[in-house]
DNA sequence: TGTATCGGCC
């Protein structure tokens, strides 16, 4: 079978073969006492401000000094956003005005910082009034109030400023901070096929400006490109700038990881490699999540070790999606390792570490960290609460992740959103409650997408409850007919009853429809190599060997116990034929080949791109048992751990 | 005055 990837040229340079370990490991602290050092990046000396603030202004301060205070108060603004820094720059707003600092000819500075600050806590309209009460204004006070525009998500009045900007005269013109403040906010979600045109416009207006091999306008045209999907321009903008100046390569990797192009993106991280071009933390945290969504763990541990070998500072993001990574690759436990060392926790370290625990099936300690997350001092937020009630949900714990649902407006302060909702829907409906789940979707203040139909429905299959079901395909077929998962689902309800000439009915209007499954595909990881495993797949060299080392699998856990479970083949075909079909699921022959090519008793880790089917489900637990080999199995909703016969998720997912 | 990162229901 061919690989996902070419072998990685050249080999980033390795510190270790197992980077995790070779890492400098600081001792962990019990949980109940962490040293205050974890947490210097939440603490940050700007906590300060209002303190000095005050001193500064008992000092007599000059407009100078007042421009320096805007300063530091804008930049702890945003992100994210603090009421309380805004009522502090006002304050020092107003005081320069008592002072009579402001209005002058010589205020433009001044003025603009007061400007600025207004715009960096997303408050364009206060900026605009600093703006038009000013006698003087010069390119970084138009800059400024462009960015506070886009930023706010205000592309027109954005794109309307930059034009009265280039109306203005001689003295004020476009410059090479004007297209980042610009183009950071167009390509930003919602954005239309308008924006598309403007990219290409601005486009041209940066090329006539002389701006096109400036790295921070080249780096903001290939992110407004790659927000509109279109690697090509990008491309185009990418290579316009010419430059070895790691941002706006940085750049480029995420706009293939925003067109889904991941292989692309790690291409060009090696091609960066290979130019001598120092990666950054941006470009670190970028490709282990890359490594991650791909599940290509001996990558991922050589960029690991890449990265420890550089001395590129290391912050919060890149520490988190190192987490993530492992995790996503089905190592729980180093992913834990990763959280321990890591120096620079904040509220995402520990929403990743919740997360990861709830898709690997662990609530307990999901809600453990959370408990520890609070007793640190770190405010909670929305995805944190999302990623709790998911970790009950993957456990099954319906009533636990009600009554978290339940007490989030009162206990956190949160209140609960669309994702919120869709989690606890699927819950009940995963649990056989399909008629409360309805309820929640009809009381619930938004409206219901297709995706949490679709779960429903699911549900509906799972349970056998094939009026809701057909209630709820109809309503998806009109919403998203070319959706073969809806069809699918519809169709295995009616299969699972025996009802064989419906489910026969809803396979031939896919057929007229025209509508088309995704192909399932497993891949696992062996030594450099990805391989990736179709359906009856016999493309790889070895075809002939893991066919026949899966024939003796089955052979011996049937002995075991092992009973095929045909309801997963919903053709209306003979009994031996319906096991066939099942014997060669991508995700056996991942596992036969796994089996083969790995040294006995180790670990497997295998990825699915869909959902693994019931009958592959209970044939891994057999398989653990038999072989005696630990199998990790990541699918597209959580993380299966099989055992010595018995699997993590408790046989509920 | 500027750019590019990390966590989320399914």
């Amino acid at each position: 079978m061919p690989l996902l990837l070419p072998p990685p040229t050249p080999t980033p340079p390795c510190a270790s073969r197992d980077p995790l370990h070779a890492a400098p490991r600081r001792s962990r602290s019990p949980s109940t006492s962490r040293p205050p050092s974890r947490h210097r990046c939440t603490a940050s000396a700007r906590s300060t401000l209002p303190a000095a603030a005050r001193d500064l202004l008992a000092d007599d301060p000059t407009p100078r000094a007042f421009s320096a205070l805007l300063k530091a108060a804008s930049s702890s603004a945003s992100p994210p956003r603090r009421p309380s820094s805004l009522g502090l720059g006002a304050q020092l707003h107003a005081q320069a005005v008592v002072r009579g600092f402001l209005g002058g000819d010589d205020s433009t500075i001044l003025a603009t910082a007061v400007l600025s600050f207004y715009a960096s806590c997303r408050e364009p309209d206060l900026a605009r009034k600093v703006f038009d009460g000013m006698p003087r204004r010069n390119a970084v006070t138009w800059n400024a109030l462009i960015k506070g525009y886009a930023q706010a998500g205000r592309r027109e009045e954005a794109i309307l400023l930059f034009r009265d900007m280039k109306r203005e005269g001689s003295h004020v013109a476009p410059d090479r901070y004007t297209f980042p403040a610009l183009l950071s906010g167009i390509g930003r979600e919602g954005g239309s096929g308008r924006t598309l045109e403007l990219g290409g416009a601005l486009h041209a207006h940066v090329i006539k400006a002389g701006l096109e091999r400036d790295p921070f306008v080249g780096a903001s045209l290939v992110s407004l490109y790659a927000a509109r999907r279109t690697l090509e321009d990008a491309k185009v903008a990418f290579d316009q700038v010419g430059s070895s100046d790691p941002i706006v390569w940085s750049s480029m990797i995420s706009a293939y990881v925003n067109c889904e192009e991941e292989e692309g993106a790690l291409l060009i991280f090696f091609n960066m490699l290979c130019q001598d071009i120092k990666p950054t933390q941006f470009v670190y945290s970028t490709v282990f999540s890359v490594c991650g969504r791909m599940g290509i763990l001996e990558m991922g541990k050589q960029v690991h070790a890449h990265s420890l070998k550089s001395n590129t500072e290391k912050d919060a993001a890149m520490f988190n999606a190192l987490l993530t990574m492992y995790s996503d690759c089905g190592c729980i436990n180093d992913a834990q390792k990763v959280f321990s060392s890591n120096d620079c926790v904040n509220v995402i370290s520990y929403n990743s570490m919740i997360s990861a625990l709830g898709q690997h099936g662990y609530p307990k300690e999901a809600l453990e960290h959370f408990r520890q997350m609070k007793f640190a001092g770190l405010m909670p937020d929305e995805v944190t609460l999302l990623n709790l009630i998911s970790s009950f949900n993957h456990a099954g714990l319906v009533h636990e992740g009600l009554q978290m649902f339940n007490s989030m407006v009162d206990i956190e302060g949160i209140k609960p959103m669309y994702q919120h909702y869709a989690c606890v829907v699927d819950m009940l409906a995963r649990s056989g409650e399909i008629g409360k789940a309805m309820k929640t979707i009809n009381e619930m203040p938004f409206e219901a997408e297709a995706p949490l139909w679709r779960i429903v429905l699911g549900a509906c299959s799972k349970h056998r409850d094939i009026e809701t079901g057909k209630r709820i395909a109809e309503m998806l077929f009109e919403m998203e007919p070319y959706e073969a998962t809806n069809y699918i689902l519809l169709g295995n309800i009616y299969a699972r009853l025996g009802r064989w000439t419906e489910a026969e009915k809803v396979r031939s209007l896919m057929g007229e429809r025209g509508v088309y499954k995704d192909d399932a595909f497993s891949w696992i990881e062996m030594g450099q190599r990805t391989y990736r495993f179709g359906v009856d797949d016999r493309s790889h060299p070895i075809s002939r060997e893991i066919y026949r080392n899966l024939d003796r699998l089955i052979s011996t856990i049937k002995v075991a116990g092992y009973v095929p479970d045909i309801s997963f083949a919903a053709h209306n075909i003979q009994r031996d034929r319906k096991e066939e079909s099942l014997y060669y699921h991508c995700e056996k022959l991942a596992f036969a080949f796994g089996d083969l090519a790995a040294p006995s008793g180790g670990t497997l880790r295998i990825m699915k791109n869909l959902r693994v089917c019931g009958d592959c489900h209970c044939a891994y637990k057999y398989f653990s048992l038999v072989t005696g080999r630990e199998i990790i199995l990541r699918d597209n909703q959580r993380f299966h751990h099989f055992n010595s016969g018995f699997c993590s998720c408790g046989d509920y997912w």
